[in-house]
DNA sequence: CTTGACTCCGTACTATGGTACGGAGTGGAT
DNA sequence: ATCCACTCCGTACCATAGTACGGAGTCAAG
């Protein structure tokens, strides 16, 4: 059987959609194992490498910080690991999402009520975005002092 | 009637519910604008300084970044500005936000159906949430092989 | 053998939104 | 008068996810 040739970092990064430098970072961030090099120093990354870039880029688009996508990673050394565990990661991330969700539909509906407010002709010191905006929180606690009172 | 007395920065923080370095680094940023001092260099700020912080921390929460609460703030200079210029950058935020909600929403559909599809019992080796992540770029829906290039 | 593209490296820089540090000067309570 | 929290400043640093730079060395085609 035939060894598939080695790709250099330009043909990885071609193959796998990213710069030359990206890969070089996150060989440094420890997402990408280090290749065996050429005698002059080139690096030599496996076929599997191009999978591996794809993974990563793939898994950010859903969210998972690079961080988090070692852990994914690392995941894979881990002998009794099974799939399980990436489910529970991905279910934890599931979470996370639906928690954005949430933060987001409230900023739009403060958002959309702003706007709904808005009397457009009014100069702006009367502007009640702008107003709402700065009025003071919920609730105002006690103030020890520091230094007077 | 009594003018309100200046506030340094301590108290200016406190109140708005900031790091005193984070006023300065706001005024650095040009958010803040650059307050009076004493004789001796300290920053006195005027009470609607607490009203300005809290409208950039609010601002901050419903998805504007600095520089667009910048934008905001500078309209106020703006002599004919109006309420619905700012009713406008609202609105551009309320599509932003939609537009977050909608990718977000994909993301987490993309990572349920992952879980879905895990039989929680295989080894990793075999994850389909792996595998599937590693697979090549969007369905090739173009069946000639990739040649080398 | 020359040329031009590619690769190497360390380091610095981008943007975002702050935090931290350290030494010097200030101010007000005791 | 002393004490010490508070404030000043410039600068450096944090995390995140890369990108850019520049000089040196390498590879392969012509």
């Amino acid at each position: 059987m035939t060894v598939t040739a080695a790709l250099r970092t330009g043909e990885l990064a071609e193959r796998a959609g990213v710069n030359v430098e990206t890969l070089r970072f996150y060989e440094r961030q420890g997402l990408l194992p280090v290749p065996p090099r050429r005698t002059s120093g080139y690096r030599e990354y496996p076929a599997e490498a191009v999978d591996l870039v794809r993974f990563i880029r793939r898994a950010q688009h859903l969210g998972f910080s690079l961080r988090e996508i070692k852990e994914l990673l690392n995941l894979r050394a881990v002998p009794r690991a099974t799939c399980a565990d990436v489910a529970g990661l991905a279910q934890r991330k599931i979470e996370d999402v639906d928690a954005k969700i949430r933060d987001l539909r409230a900023v739009r509906s403060a958002l959309a009520e702003l706007v709904n407010e808005c009397p457009r002709a009014a100069p702006l010191a009367q502007c009640p975005i702008i107003e709402s905006l700065s009025r003071e929180p919920i609730p105002k606690r006690d103030h020890r002092p520091k230094r007077k009172s």
